[in-house]
DNA sequence: TTTTTTTATAAGAAAAATCAATCGGTCGTT
DNA sequence: AACGACCGATTGATTTTTCTTATAAAAAAA
């Protein structure tokens, strides 16, 4: 057994074709189903069912391929701790981040992570908290910012900061007069909200539960963007309620109606988020640090409270 | 870099000498030389340092051989998982005993365990606690019998049974007419102990300090089985305590020096321990069965206290 | 110094991994 | 039913890798 032979075996598995895995592994067909056969003969035993199109794994298989996604990464390993031992910070890191914190953060940290380590490739992909969570699972991601607590079996956490909800409240709206809001002030029905998938809005749809108990609904308006969101709300559709990064680069006619919440100010947590394989550590640090460096800055809101991302589900 | 190569660095780090790494790993010497360098290349450091003799391992050569320990173990698991789904019990297994567990529980089981697998070739070495716990890390056991709890980062531990502590109370003694004995009769400086090493006899150290605060003081009188302890005792030397399955086969003669101590018991945690990779553990799951089998019906003790087997460190 | 021990190197043999080409089976389409 | 597209297996040649024997070189022991 090679850890090739697993790597190949990880490629059929996640293709579930060998010619594609073929292209992705950069040799040709016949030599991943040569030695992917070799090592089904080593064990005595059929890793993938052939019969079935597209191809499947069996059951003994699907329990080899999460133990040789094991071996490999503890196997790259290996070059990330020589990495670490040279100093040396850099090569591929592929981070995801949720679309509501993309827009603000990235603008905020990019330039000046790529001048402090110039040789780390960065891939940012946008991608929702659900797909990261496969993604950091399969090894596909090197790290993730997303809102947090998850508490994930395999995911480790670790907090950048914590970003308050800010009402948008427009001129005609019943609540335009109130100066300190509070978290019992909101009405879920009022309220205009991002697409479902946003953990923004299972946030928002969290904070307004804790008021009062209300039924699953439907929403008729909802949309993609806060820009669209504020669109709305100026057109008397009802109110929003932003991330606090949001509101920073809003046109000034519109600051006016932003209304801040009494403290403790309902927040969202944004964490970093990579296996607890630890892969790569040094540069999810390198992340860390500057990420925290630039965020001291702009956000120091300390008293504030937590609002669980998740989706509560329906009873 | 292959997991062959791996295994390769790990042979000569452990014999500190390519020749004889070579020997047990049955390949010439040039080959090691080779693969290693190779290896060295691949990742540019030296795992090695060859000016030393005998040979050392760099600082980053430790990091790397303990990593390559967690890989091989993780590949050695493949064959593994594959034994279990076909239901193969078999293959080499070593197993550590702690000698003051190995000469009563190892002739209950040991028949019974071989005719039900017999397919398992055991190696069972008598080995204290510290030794147990060394080669359980370094992969040198399979699994171990000893004193629990250790609480130990990277072993587990499954109780398979408790043993009372029995007093052992010769005809002239002060507490012999005592009918049932309580744990605030018990005096240090008037007990015979087992050699120093021993963890149960660290186990009694602990439940008479739990009485009275000593000071660390030397014992004058210390054996290292428990035959001569009796004999020590017949003498007039002092009282001493046993483990419960040591008293089944004593002299008739003498039984009626065994004195029982007062519920809750204090007893020794008896526990099978093993490496958190969870290596072989079909094996270690049939040994437990069976061991809990035969318990079952020699020791019946519930309620009981238990006593830790760690020597305290003097402050 | 000589001998022994130990690792490195060189060269060739053996084993393996890989590739290009092709086969054979399955599926969907006409 | 026939055709073509797709996909994994097979074959045989080629390259690469691994291993061994033989030997050199260096260090330690005698």
């Amino acid at each position: 057994m090679t850890i090739t032979q697993l790597k190949y075996v990880l490629a059929v598995a996640e293709n579930q074709n060998f010619t594609k895995a073929a292209e992705k592994t950069f040799v040709t067909q016949p030599t991943l189903s040569m030695q992917i056969q070799k090592l089904e003969d080593e064990l005595d035993i059929l890793i993938f069912d052939r019969s079935k199109k597209p191809i499947e794994l069996t059951d003994i298989g699907n329990k080899i391929v999460t133990q040789a996604r094991n071996i490999v990464n503890e196997a790259n390993r290996i070059a990330d701790i020589v990495d670490q031992q040279k100093g040396f910070i850099g090569g591929e890191f592929k981070l995801g981040v949720i679309p509501t914190v993309m827009p603000t953060l990235l603008p905020m940290f990019l330039r000046n992570f790529i001048n402090r380590y110039p040789k780390v490739k960065l891939k940012i992909e946008e991608l929702p908290t659900e797909t990261i969570i496969e993604r950091l699972n399969e090894g596909h991601l090197d790290a993730a910012i997303a809102a947090t607590p998850l508490q994930l079996e395999n995911i480790k956490e670790r907090p950048l900061y914590y970003e308050p909800f800010v009402a948008y409240i427009p001129e005609n709206h019943a609540l335009h007069t109130v100066q300190k809001l509070t978290v019992s002030d909101l009405d879920l029905n009022d309220m205009l909200l991002l697409e479902d998938g946003h953990c923004f809005r299972d946030g928002v749809v969290n904070l307004c539960k804790t008021n009062r108990n209300y039924e699953d609904e439907t929403f008729s308006l909802e949309s993609g963007s806060f820009e669209t969101l504020i669109r709305l709300a100026n057109e008397g559709l009802g109110m929003t309620l932003l991330p606090y990064l949001h509101t920073l680069d809003i046109k000034d006619s519109e600051k006016k109606y932003l209304h801040h919440f009494k403290e403790p100010a309902p927040a969202r947590e944004v964490s970093i988020l990579y296996h607890k394989s630890e892969l790569k550590m040094q540069i999810i640090e390198a992340l860390r640090s500057t990420i925290a460096g630039v965020i001291k800055g702009a956000i120091t809101f300390q008293n504030v409270e937590i609002i669980s991302p998740l989706p509560q589900k329906p009873r």
